[in-house]
DNA sequence: GTCTATATCATGATAGAC
DNA sequence: GTCTATCATGATATAGAC
């Protein structure tokens, strides 16, 4: 390693560090990845991760933190351009869809160095128990879902808000999972189609979108109130 | 404690054992769960853990085989019923997805026992990144996926396989998080809506019905598969 | 800023008495 | 079958030299 590549090594021990450590994460999970393995990958001390990110916890949380701003300000930014260029009516749901998954895949996908990474890392971050993780993503998702919330209300006046909130539930559900990647990429590996088609995120988006949008415009459901049947 | 309890207690030391490793894995996590955390919600000595299941990942695969057994031998045992009944015929795509998720929350809804319990925890396996979990899901699940595959093939002819592998995905997607319960609903926490039906499972499978079918249903995406763009 | 060395603790697993 | 006691390991975090 000459003296360039020493100095800009030094300089960016940091970002060595949570772009190992993104690798790591997402493999292995947040449990299963110790310090010792991060600073390992990076080629660091173990001692520096330490002294750049303060903890293991703090590591974590940065991790995501400097990927999330960049996607939900984005997110934020895009809505907002649709929202001006439809100068007050309401938003076609399509078009909120995209802003909000559409937005994620594509930020991603800009992001050369672990943007895929991230993804698949993200996706499984959203069911992780930990306490301090989840504190944290909803934190960082708050001011993004209450803007979104606004939009899909106004997008569906006629569909009762809980309908649209169990929606977005299902529509997070399917994209966390897809992007993840794994877990069913492992049970569906037998299937006889094209597998590289499907290990890759290979047109993700718009098979995404077609289900996410044909999901959220899927008739009511019939549902039961406790006395009698009503359709809402 | 009678002798008649402390006999019952005896006894039933293994189940006792799953059922609280049940719990704490959901509650937890794989990684996050100690053995002692374990056998402390148990009531039962550290050593005997190890004494009835062996190891924590036999414990593990215990606890998600002995729920996962009865589940997808209902979910056959539906299928060939729904398929004699068709006398041949391909069966309709809701009935095949009925099948699959309404039989696994019908019977999870049975189980008075540990039946929501493990729900959520089958919602977050699915994405655990560990190994060995990945690879005794796979063989657990693969009788079943691949009778489902079939019917799903059939039931759809006219469809690729590769977009019917994709929706699969998304549907598992959706369900494994809207079961999971966590991580989502922490963070539409705020939305102004009736959050107990939300926190809830109520009413969960038919509004998950309706989003899967609908999403099944949509129109397939346009596919850029490199050259030219093209309808599939 | 970086490294070595280490303190402190929790974990999975087991040996061996009962 | 059940318990106590313990081992071996690997974890996070930090002190202190450079």
């Amino acid at each position: 390693m000459n003296k360039a590549n020493l100095e800009q090594s030094r300089k960016d021990t940091r970002e060595r560090i949570l772009d190992a450590a993104e690798r790591m994460f997402m493999q292995n999970g947040y449990d299963g990845t110790s310090m010792r393995l991060v600073t390992g990958a990076a080629g660091v001390n173990l001692a520096a991760a330490n002294y750049h990110l303060g903890s293991k916890e703090a590591l974590m949380q940065e991790v995501l933190r400097r990927r999330l701003e960049v996607i939900n300000q984005e997110r934020l930014r895009v809505l907002d351009e649709a929202e001006t260029k439809a100068s007050g009516k309401p938003l076609k749901p399509s078009v909120i869809i995209d802003a909000f998954f559409g937005t994620l895949l594509r930020v991603a996908a800009d992001q050369k160095a672990g943007g895929d990474t991230f993804l698949r890392l993200l996706g499984r971050t959203i069911t992780d128990p930990s306490n301090f993780i989840r504190t944290f993503m909803s934190g960082e998702y708050a001011d993004v879902l209450e803007r979104y919330r606004q939009a899909m209300f106004r997008s569906l006046p006629d569909v009762p808000k809980a309908e649209i909130v169990w929606r977005f539930h299902f529509m997070l559900g399917a994209a966390s999972y897809a992007i993840a990647g794994t877990g069913t990429l492992q049970l569906v590996a037998d299937w006889q189609v094209d597998e590289g088609a499907v290990a890759q995120n290979k047109n993700l988006l718009p098979r995404l979108m077609s289900f996410l949008i044909g999901g959220l415009r899927a008739p009511l459901p019939q549902i039961d109130d406790g006395n009698k049947t009503v359709w809402q």
